[in-house]
DNA sequence: ACATCCAGAACTGTCAACAGTTGACGGATC
DNA sequence: GATCCGTCAACTGTTGACAGTTCTGGATGT
């Protein structure tokens, strides 16, 4: 079979790699990125680079003219923001995806469940795992809600900023069977065909998720502040 | 009292006149929008339109590599899905404007609803008046939620594409007093410091906006039919 | 010791030219 | 007459160079 040729671009390529190293942790939050320097990098001219830091512009960078395009800082406050609109943005889009799911599409949804659940028991501590497997859980529900905006908006803003979070906090303990439990409710909802209904659990668990990354940022402060002591 | 020098670059300019060209109608929805006679236009060179339309990405324009930009078509659908993400966003902006807007802000939305009464009184059947007055209000209140993504995103994303359709469909009949009696249900909820009822009137208000503007739409093509035939 | 000032380096904003792609037109073929 | 194919103009993607700005570090003066 022939597989489509898929017209890439410089640009875009940039971009791929921009982002892959911010949300790696290859660059630091607030460091500077040079459009030169990572031109001279990618070995690419300047054009390119520029686009794909255009691209990133109040997603992953802040831009000051004459100055350049640093990465954003994420703070207490920032992240606080970023879980009232993911709860604004799929609160919505549960609601939506209990309309618009297909019954085949919530079979899918619910082994995709089965197989978190499995992989949590036989992981045991391992829990980066769920990290993208939550992301997964949304990103199929944001998908199910056929609203553009809502999953380009997801996609392209709040799913980038949070992998910056998670980047440099973990969980806490317990954290993943709770939001398995949490998903398991907000499926339930969905099988229901409960907008109403769908909306609240979501609601509940991304309020609830925001607790937790609150306490986690916050411990982690207190665990840097106590390394600087000694 | 010295006013801020403002360090503006050729690319926000070609900016801010390409967004006044869609959304005044000068460009129609579904033109292509060459950047060779952008630039040609505005008297500089490509760099600074690309940029522009960059920008508009997603927004105002869709782009196709190696084809360019096109303005957004903008049908029933698509119209639909932005008072979801409207209903999402802002029913939170209210939410959270319940809790953070300080006592002046207040006085000052009071403020402003009274002007408004007073337009639409005289005004009559200008409605357009209450169009910009509208927004006014909305803005007001994504602005004291204190939420700095939800207001980057209504501001940059929901306000232009509105405006869009605000260019090509006239409201309904005695929306202008409807709405400004939700505002005013609002008002009273954010004055009673009730998040819970601040989002729920916020989000009659936009579905019921959302009704209003999905019937003046069909109309509009009813009308348009209706044109051809003759 | 400290603040100020001033070159030079490095960087961003802009431009004009080149390279590769797309879509349209017109002639050749069946 | 319809279809296919090659040619060509116009356009987008990319580049390297230039202009103007910001940052840096050392020299100068107090």
């Amino acid at each position: 079979m022939v597989t489509q040729i898929r017209p890439t671009s410089l640009a875009s390529e940039a971009f791929d790699r921009v982002v892959a190293a911010i949300t790696s942790g290859e660059f630091e939050p607030g460091e500077k990125l040079s459009e030169a320097d990572l031109a001279r990098r990618l070995n690419v001219s300047r054009g390119p680079v520029r686009e794909a830091l255009q691209r990133l512009e109040g997603r992953l960078v802040s831009r000051v003219p004459h100055i350049g395009v640093r990465v954003i800082q994420f703070g207490k406050e920032e992240l606080k923001e970023l879980f009232y609109l993911r709860e604004a943005m799929e609160g919505m889009a549960a609601r939506l995806a209990a309309t618009n799911g297909s019954d085949r599409w919530l079979k899918s949804l619910e082994e995709l469940l089965e197989k978190h659940r499995s992989a949590i028991r036989s992981g045991g501590g391992r829990i980066y795992r769920q990290k993208s497997a939550d992301e997964d859980f949304h990103f199929a529900i944001a998908n199910a809600s056929g609203c553009r905006n809502i999953k380009r908006l997801l996609l392209g803003e709040v799913y980038y900023q949070l992998r910056i979070h998670r980047l440099r906090s973990s969980s806490q303990p317990g954290r993943a069977e709770a939001a398995l439990q949490d998903h398991r409710e907000i499926l339930q909802q969905l099988k229901n065909r409960d907008p109403e209904g769908a909306e609240a659990a979501m609601r509940r668990h991304i309020q609830a998720a925001r607790e937790s990354a609150i306490a986690a940022l916050e411990s982690a402060a207190a665990t840097r502040e106590l390394a600087e002591v000694n």
